[in-house]
DNA sequence: CGAGTAGTGTGACTGAGGTTACATCAATGC
DNA sequence: GCATTGATGTAACCTCAGTCACACTACTCG
């Protein structure tokens, strides 16, 4: 398996052995739901091909973007399953066809004691995410929705690796947890300031 | 020290010595700024007696709550600090008089192996400030400002026990990134409900 | 006691963005 | 081709909250 291409920081062999005995490969298409607010958290996903989107939700059912779990890396909240509630308080679905390994929970606390590498690789997601965490709660205080607009773009540009987005006006006004008239109207002011290109189904990000 | 008492997670004994030994007690006076945005994480505060302020700031010099470290806890951004970039992305100031011991960085690492009840610690706290961090999300995205403000009153009132709060209005409007006017005009609108009793330099929170 | 100062109250205005209500328009299937 | 459906464009309107301007009020300190 690519597993030591994927996921070079976990550089013990023993500990990609037991991820690859123990963890079961999953794949997912695209918009395919892994894992639901509420649900119950009984594996930790190592994502090798494509990506994860996740997201929270009000009571009123707005979503809301908090960040993507990519090819190389896990989700912080199932980490946090290993004690207490393992509940999940947040949305992950696929955001296009999606490849990785889940492994069950028990081996959590375990393998933290017995592998340094994967101690450190837990840290390190969990530092990341929470400067995303960050990183979103200013977005959603301190900035304007055009600019959050234009993040998500450039974002979605750097995970397709291509200026050409296949996404509808509604998925984008879902993220951002606004409307799709209000994401329309943005987006035609960019159109004429000549910053995208747009048509049905899809948009091109030209800057 | 009573560090068995308010750290009663801390189990192992051998831990509680050499935190007594290596952590140095510091004295925080209400308002005095522990770290700021860009400041160089040296140590680990595990707050003893009273509690910080937690928060962001945009460019703008915009501020904005993201939680309290109470007694009994430790601020979830230091504890990242011992791997890659010291860097702190939060200021903490002490929200009342405030005494902590603080951990050089140096242990941290080390102690997550050595004692299992550190390491279980840690995680504890990633997971708390995650879900805090979820929540505060939750407000600024879907709550409006007048549940906000209910929200912070709350806790205010939790924290110091009483219902008698010695607040400015612009001390709030601060924390929930918002102007003086506005959170008097809620204030206001709350009184005429019954829900708060107004003061200069303070209110009674009647909810 | 009078001046200065920080905190508060209030009204008018503004702008961003959410809502409503339609009108198109492009793909798809029949 | 024609109907259906989902995606998009647009205008009118409304609400919340930020801003400005200024009055007022309770402390403090010389």
């Amino acid at each position: 398996m690519e597993l030591k291409k994927i996921f070079p920081d976990l550089y013990e062999e023993n500990l990609r052995n037991v991820i690859e005995q123990e963890g079961t490969v999953v794949h997912l298409e695209q918009g395919e739901m892994l894992m639901d607010i509420g649900g119950f958290i009984k594996f930790v996903p190592l994502v090798l091909e494509g990506s994860l989107k996740i997201m929270r939700e009000d009571k009123d059912g707005h979503e809301l973007l908090l960040y993507y779990v990519k090819a190389g890396e896990t989700c912080a909240m199932s980490l946090t399953c290993c004690m207490g509630d393992a509940q999940s308080n947040v949305r992950a679905v696929a955001e296009e066809p999606t490849t990785l390994i889940a492994i069950p929970v028990r081996y959590m606390d375990l393998w933290t004691n017995q592998y340094q590498s994967w101690k450190s690789f837990v840290m390190h997601t969990y530092q990341k995410r929470f400067e995303e965490l960050l990183e979103t709660i200013d977005g959603i205080a301190f900035q304007k929705l055009d600019d959050r607009l234009e993040k998500v773009l450039k974002s979605r540009v750097d995970m397709a690796g291509s200026n050409h987005l296949v996404v509808t006006h509604q998925e984008l006004a879902s993220e951002l947890n606004s409307s799709r008239e209000v994401i329309s109207r943005i987006l035609k002011q960019m159109e004429k300031r000549g910053m995208v290109k747009l048509g049905r189904n899809k948009l091109d990000v030209l800057f």
